[in-house]
DNA sequence: CTTAGCACTCTTTGTTCTTGAGTGCTAATC
DNA sequence: GATTAGCACTCAAGAACAAAGAGTGCTAAG
């Protein structure tokens, strides 16, 4: 049994109806559609070889076609038509990103939420460190006071951090700024774990008066580094799935939220390649609170040895075309922004 | 009608049975606990007169009696005992504080997934500064080398912050660290909306070379003091309301949901004073979209100038004794936390 | 004041029946 | 050989109805 053009019309048909009502389709609805110059028996015959195939099945005996996994796949792979945002539709977005990134927050975050916005999708958004170790790439320490000090931290992945320290006991400007000669010495580039107590006593003896202060440079410096690879993950828009039909049964529902938090970041789909958009279907999910579901996830550089991940999860019965296109969108203008960029009327 | 002691203890009896089990109450349910000695008939009567003086209600003729929002105000103000965690579970608690903010990360945030946790209900954090106009306190420039150097700014909240400038044009060090103090001459102890175009220039006139860095350390400084109004808006266990019958009604519990995000953290109840558990039940909320819940919450000393607030959302049947405990026990965990003592075994 | 008793109300649950959408198959038609 | 008309069949969903059960309010007696 080969794949006509005209089971092709038609398995697109039942798909593009499914994903708008989410309904299940029957010949008589589409023998309504223009495009079918045929019978309502040729069509239910059309069908049931597709349902043979594995493109289509059937709840029970009296209801209409609804697609499956295989059939979702085939037509994300093999009928959608690209889906174009509108000038309008690109148009506001830019507007958006100008005036929503102007505020400031995380940007990623806002991202996130616009996009969850225009979906009506839960979206996730998080970065995953590519370089495999973070390590300090440089100490700074800045005296304020005789109290206190600020410690200033740069990381082989270009991250900034600080910290106001403030000691029970005063101490020389000078001593300070000595110990961060020594620290940049004895502690760049090297992981935190590599931190050994050795090194800490060779650089106190070096150091002399300010040496105490070691360990608390050292303790931030573990923290800034553990921090690194943090996969700073946000969610938006999860109540919206409640909006669907898929969902009403509460149990459904609870099931994906519970899955959807910052505990499981690591399970989600991430795309296998930069740039590319993934779109992982129902069962094709590694974990089986997505199996019911599907994902649409992108990656986009950030930074050197960064790349951030943004995904949208909804129902199976999902517009991908649209989705997948302002995901990507998105994610264009998300990397534009990060990257310093102005931002020209980039291509919808 | 006054408020006999045997009313009281039935009011308690209806309204802790509701909490457990969300079934109106009804006489035969009553008269089989031991703490009764009385007909069903006697219980009938007592009912009937709490009934009208406002405390039960009656959704049905043949249903049992469900407290009103009065009823509950009268049991959290007169007759709930005072829930006191058990040894065990201030234990655990205590524990899970020293390991888990160990981790590092946002304390605030994990304290907040705990108590979420803990009780089974969405839980929100913010941080609100009660100072009034942030300023910057001290502008630091460190030159990094020719083409890039960091911008560290100290507010008066003793907030710092840092982030790393890239030129296209070389600088020398020597230009950069005099710009600091020029900064720090006019633009310290200053409103961001204060920053005008006229200092800006007389700045620029003194700086020399180094002017045209002046807008470019501005604007971050812009962005660092607006950040600071930021609410640092956290939420958790949202889907948590899906367990509970009331919210069983996929609406009400979209509704509700659809408000709990940052959006509206400025809707969200905050105590009034300083270290009180506040409860507002039902329809003493101000927001509608709160009407059907009660929130517990508390605010707790973070640093200078800013308060914690820590809140707790759940259906009007909510075990107000027990939720007061936690959420208190916890913000006071926090507390400490925050002012980097050690944790000993605190009060539960 | 308390309680036994009883009629009454209203929700909940289960049952049965009907309706209608949609199918699969057969036989006739192009 | 492909298409179509026709028809019997299936099954979910909804309506209508009945029965059960929980709980009440009231009355009259203790």
């Amino acid at each position: 049994m080969d794949m006509s053009e005209r089971k092709r019309s038609i398995l697109r048909a039942v798909i593009e109806l499914y994903i708008k009502t989410a309904e299940p389709v029957g010949s008589k609805t589409l023998v309504q559609m223009p495009d079918f110059h045929v019978s309502s028996a040729t069509l239910r015959n059309e069908m049931a070889e597709l349902e043979i195939m594995g493109y289509l099945e059937h709840p029970h005996t009296s209801a209409g076609r609804v697609p499956t996994a295989q059939g979702y796949r085939f037509y994300v792979n093999e009928l959608m038509n690209a889906y174009r945002l509108s000038v309008e539709e690109a148009e506001r977005v830019r507007l958006a990103f100008q005036e929503k990134m102007a505020e400031l927050g995380n940007m990623i975050t806002k991202a996130g939420r616009m996009l969850s916005q225009m979906t009506q999708f839960p979206v996730y958004t998080m970065s995953s460190s590519t370089k495999a170790v973070p390590t300090v790439k440089r100490f700074e320490l800045i005296p304020v006071d005789a109290y206190s000090f600020i410690i200033v931290i740069m990381t082989n992945t270009d991250v900034v951090k600080n910290r106001l320290v403030r000691l029970p006991f005063p101490q020389h400007p000078e001593g300070i700024r000595g110990l961060a000669v020594l620290l940049n010495r004895y502690f760049t580039d090297l992981p935190a774990k590599d931190f050994s107590e050795e090194a800490v006593e060779r650089c106190a003896a070096a150091a002399g008066g300010a040496g105490a202060l070691i360990a608390i440079v050292l303790e931030f410096a573990r923290q800034v580094l553990d921090a690194q690879t943090d996969r700073g993950f946000y969610l938006t828009g999860t109540s919206n799935i409640l909006n669907y039909p898929e969902y009403q049964d509460v149990n459904k529902a609870r099931a994906l939220m519970d899955f959807l938090t910052e505990e499981n970041s690591g399970k989600l789909p991430e795309p296998d390649e930069r740039d590319n958009v993934n779109i992982i279907i129902g069962p094709e999910n590694v974990e089986k609170e997505l199996r019911d579901s599907s994902v649409i996830v992108v990656s986009y550089d950030i930074g050197e040895g960064q790349k951030g991940v943004l995904g949208v999860v909804g129902p199976t019965r999902m517009d991908y075309a649209k989705v997948a296109a302002r995901l990507s969108y998105i994610a264009q203008g998300l990397k534009r922004m990060l990257q310093g960029e102005a931002l020209p009327p980039f291509e919808p």
